[in-house]
DNA sequence: ATATGGTTTTGGACTCGGTCTAATGGAGGT
DNA sequence: ACCTCCATTAGACCGAGTCCAAAACCATAT
């Protein structure tokens, strides 16, 4: 399960005692985490690792392309270490569930030539968004 | 053109100096502003208008269904006074520019029960990332 | 084993977008 | 005209994130 660590390394990746927390805790669950919650269950392992470091930490982990940004809620960025296989995402408007979907179809074939005014269009990120059923039970 | 005021007149929302000239800034110009370029905007026709008025009158717009709050990049919200007609967005991740795009295909319908996850899925947002051409000439 | 130099980490200050609050002011009904 | 609410205001506040200079750390050459 632990990829993420064997993948790090195997780039070459200098590997810290920070940095291997960090990736623990978005390896070790596949779930969509802010980067507070990351900093939260890291310090639970490491207990002086600092705010800056997690930032960075996660900001260097998208650049590599081993961590997804999903900025779904307007609120904080979640941080998605499932960027091995494309997907999209469904959320709950109440209470901000996310789960991963993969829609059939390809939506960046839908946007026709007429539609892109010359950009070079190189991603497409759906988002769909309802009630989860926990929520509706509370309603 | 200025079919968005007689809209919130026909609804009997209150009308005062602030919110005419936030609607009209809205309505004006059909682009994608942040909340602070609508303040900009709205100073420069009535002068004493505050941050916070802004705030709040695009927030009651956006809870009438008025103009859409779309959150294509993670700084700033954009608000869409295009509400009538639904549409996705196309942005440019260099310079932030925003296109809307009417792609063909529901990717409503293509979304399976199976991925549901047991949502009431209600609405579905659809955005396209690329480079705009002019950000592609100063590459 | 030690010195060296580049990289990481740190914590605190800072920015930015946005919300809240308490006091003031204005809209509209009677 | 008056009264009652709702809207507006300025500024304090908040949360998420970035920036910075100093300190700690690691890998390597010696």
């Amino acid at each position: 399960m632990s990829d993420l660590l064997e993948r790090l390394r195997g780039r070459g990746w200098r590997m810290t005692a920070q940095r291997r927390v960090v990736a623990e805790v978005l390896d070790g669950e596949h779930v969509h985490l802010t980067a507070d919650e990351v900093h939260a269950r890291a310090v639970a392992k490491l207990p002086e690792i600092s705010r800056a470091t997690v930032y960075n930490t996660l900001g260097e982990l998208v650049s590599l392309g081993e961590v997804l940004e999903v900025a779904t809620d307007k609120r904080a960025k979640r941080y998605d270490p499932n960027a091995h296989r494309p997907h999209h995402h469904l959320v709950c408007a109440r209470c901000g569930e996310i789960k991963d979907v993969h829609p059939s179809g390809n939506p960046m074939a839908d946007l026709p030539d007429s539609e892109r005014f010359g950009f070079k269009v190189s991603d497409v990120e759906v988002t769909y968004r309802g009630i989860c059923p926990n929520c509706a039970a509370t309603a």
